[in-house]
DNA sequence: TCTGAATAGCTTTTT
DNA sequence: GCTATTCAGA
């Protein structure tokens, strides 16, 4: 019965069988981390201790709830039911579902995606005659999201605590904006969890009933989880306190979305008594890769201290490999040409990735692998419910079960075209304003008095009838059969077949897909839930793929060869991540360099470039200063420069038409080196005060060799040649 | 209401 | 260098 148990190693199986108290778990890369989580789900329910009811498990991504699910599965070898296992999101809407009146919200309320909380905003902003040129609306709502994040009510905000965007208005902005969701009966992706927590704060005798029913709640990714997300997670943990987080503080790359590494840092401050158990053996990489991804993390401060060592017996293998290569080019075709290589040799395609530091960089490398024929797939993109035709469906969808959703009716009104543009538009908020009720109100209000005329009257009147009548269906066919009708009656599925653009016949079969999941739902809410939480793109990308993505995206995945290409300074460690987080920015950039060497099993290929086009001119690129942090020993450095400089000189650069290229004096990583080695005999000390051509003006904070740390007045702290500065 | 030209701005991303 | 958004004009 316990043979489950026998499959971990010692430390795994404390985690596994230390059940009361709260319990934090680190584990590092490759330790086991889902197998000690679901194991110990399991084992909770096996032993007795808890029906599936009365275990909360959270996690971060629908993905991690559903890989849970099926191994807890797999492990009591029959389905679990009644589970609360989910994301943080989704739990949170069940239990303000569960709920809704208490925080003052009637229990179909919709739940709003990025883009209509940006329009919202906007209309906030617009209506308290803010410039929206000047201020952007994305980053007001960026900012209302992030004091959400720290469980931050409108009242709560301190003048202090109010930013100067907005020309100080941002708490009014942020207090309008919640008085328009409370009238729309809506609610943004924060406000799951803020609202949730306002719920339980406020109403003792419903935490009272969760206490009751939550024996055990297990958390995943503990380092992600931002100050909201940590108080429900308080509020609910603080009577029996049994509370197991799992996670690993040198993986945390979320702080940018709110997410607070302090939180793991300070567990056993918050949950006094609480065990510590740390899962160091790694089952998944080479011995050199461990090492070198260890040297790279212990340049980090204000970590919990982990140390990873192989678990495996047969953990030699090849050195983690640095490139340096001439420009961008040459490294996609470095990176093409060992893909090739690894493919000839027998390697799967499918156990190979390519991780970016930013999205744009992979465009360079599906180009590269189109012309060698080499199929890829690009991970990260649209989800199902961001395309546009699914949201222009779903807003439909929300009308019907809504008819106060302004904003899905200002989505639909003219979508396909019906002749009601921005005047007319304009005519209805006003209306709707003036007499306070809902566009749809106001819009039959304005008809039935004339205000409207032409080709606008015909259009909303026409909408409002359909509505109704779609209304009708609704209650008497189904929710299926409604569907489908709406559809084509409101002539949505025409217009895309009407269009002739090369994305029209996906978008129509995206509207079927939509009505297929829809098929598979009791009732309509439950279902927009479902799109709004959880549906995914199902994955069009079966087959032996070679993967590119962004390092973010690769966390929590693992490939036999992992390439990681743009170790440049400004690219990686990216140089937006210096300027506005300074010291903290360089750490979590560096545990993204972790969790990239991290992923790797058998080989990491590390590269960079001396030249990189960006955006439209060439820049001489500095190598990173990761590459420096890597053990020597474990590394070898395999500059195809020489390589580079034969083909060069044998074969001028005819093919590159453009004259700066041929000319540009040294064409080799060797003469570029040399050429900004010369020691100057002027150096440059500490404290200096320089100018750069691009920066301006600044101050000398480190000299490494020739490379300079430079605080520079207007363009922030950068790493620079100290060929490109002069004394000032 | 719709179209084309001008313009700003450009990490990372789940829900 | 590309693209998403905004503005002027038909």
């Amino acid at each position: 019965m316990t043979e489950y148990l026998t499959r971990l190693n010692q430390a795994q199986r404390e985690a596994v069988e230390t059940l009361d108290g709260p319990l934090l778990v680190l584990a590092g890369a490759g330790t086991g981390k889902t197998r000690v989580l679901t194991t110990r789900f399991a084992h909770l329910l096996l032993t007795g201790r808890a029906y599936p009811s009365q275990v909360l498990a959270v996690t971060f991504t629908n993905k991690a709830a559903r890989e849970m699910r099926e191994r807890v599965s797999a492990i009591l070898g029959r389905p679990v039911e009644g589970l609360w296992l989910g994301t943080f999101h989704a739990l949170g809407a069940r239990m303000l579902r569960a709920h809704a009146p208490l925080v003052g919200l009637s229990p179909n309320f919709t739940i709003l995606d990025t883009d209509d909380q940006i329009r919202l905003v906007k209309q906030v902003m617009e209506a308290g005659r803010l410039d929206t040129r000047r201020w952007a609306p994305p980053a007001m709502a960026n900012i209302i999201q992030r004091w959400k994040d720290r469980g931050l009510t409108p009242e709560r905000i301190t003048a202090a605590e109010d930013t100067d965007f907005a020309a100080g208005q941002g708490r009014a902005v942020y207090a309008a904006y919640q008085a328009r969701l409370k009238a729309l009966n809506a609610v943004d992706f924060g406000d799951l969890l803020l609202q949730a927590t306002e719920l339980l704060r406020s109403n003792p005798e419903v935490l009272a009933q969760y206490h009751h029913r939550f024996r055990y709640i297990l958390v995943d990714e503990y380092q992600d989880t931002n100050v909201v997300q940590y108080l429900w997670l308080r509020l609910l943990a603080q009577a029996r306190r049994n509370i197991c987080c799992v996670g690993d503080d040198d993986q945390s790359i979320y702080s940018w979305r709110g997410a607070e590494v302090e939180n793991i840092l300070r567990f056993e401050h918050d949950f006094p008594g609480a065990k510590i158990v740390r899962l160091e053996a790694n089952y998944r990489s080479t011995a050199p890769i461990l090492a070198a991804a260890a040297a790279l993390i212990a340049h980090n401060e204000g970590r919990l201290g982990k140390t990873l060592r192989p678990g495996r017996t047969d953990a030699e293998g090849e050195p983690v490999t640095v490139v340096s290569l001439w420009d961008s080019d040459e490294e996609a075709r470095m990176v093409g040409e060992r893909i090739e290589t690894l493919r000839r040799d027998g390697h799967a395609l499918a156990e190979m990735a390519v991780l970016v530091r930013a999205g744009f960089q992979t465009r360079a490398f599906e180009e590269r692998l189109i012309t060698l024929a080499i199929p890829y797939r690009v991970v990260g993109g649209l989800r199902f419910y961001e395309r546009q035709e699914i949201r222009d469906a779903i807003a439909y969808l929300r009308l019907l079960v809504q008819p106060a959703d302004d904003l899905a009716f200002e989505r639909v009104i003219n979508v396909p075209r019906r002749g009601v543009g921005e005047v007319a538009l304009r005519g209805l908020h006003e209306a709707a304003r003036a007499q306070d009720v809902p566009l749809t109100v106001a819009a039959a209000r304005l008809i039935a008095e004339g205000g409207l005329r032409g080709k606008a009257k015909e259009g909303v009147a026409g909408l409002l009838r359909d509505l109704d009548r779609w209304r009708e269906g609704l209650a008497r066919d189904g929710h299926v059969a409604a569907t489908a009708t709406l559809l084509d009656e409101s002539g949505y599925t025409a217009m895309w077949q009407q269009d002739k653009s090369p994305e029209a016949p996906g978008r129509l079969e995206n509207l079927k897909e939509l009505v297929r999941a829809l098929a598979e739902f009791e009732t309509l809410g439950g279902f927009l839930d479902h799109v709004a939480l959880v549906m995914e793109n199902e994955e069009a990308s079966a087959g032996d793929r070679v993967s590119l993505m962004t390092l973010h995206g690769a966390k929590g995945l693992e490939f036999d060869t992992v390439f990681l290409p743009g170790w440049e300074e400004g690219v990686f460690p990216n140089q937006r991540a210096l300027d506005e987080s300074g010291a903290k920015g360089l750490e979590e950039e560096r545990r993204l360099a972790y969790v990239g060497i991290t992923r790797a099993r058998r080989r990491a290929i590390i590269s960079h470039a001396a030249h990189r086009r960006i955006y439209a001119n060439w820049q001489d690129s500095i190598p990173s200063r990761f590459l420096e942090e890597l053990p020597e020993e474990q590394v070898a450095r395999a500059g195809s420069a020489a390589l580079a400089r034969d083909q060069r000189i044998a074969a001028p650069s005819v093919f590159a038409g453009n004259a700066p290229l041929v000319a540009r004096a040294p064409r080799t990583i060797e003469a570029w080196e040399a050429r900004s080695r010369p020691a100057r005999a002027d150096a440059i000390p500490v404290g200096s005060r320089v100018f750069h051509q691009k920066f301006g003006y600044g101050t000398v904070t480190a000299v490494d060799d020739d490379r300079l740390d430079i605080a520079f007045e207007k363009a922030g702290a950068k790493r620079v040649l100290d060929r490109f500065v002069e004394k000032a």
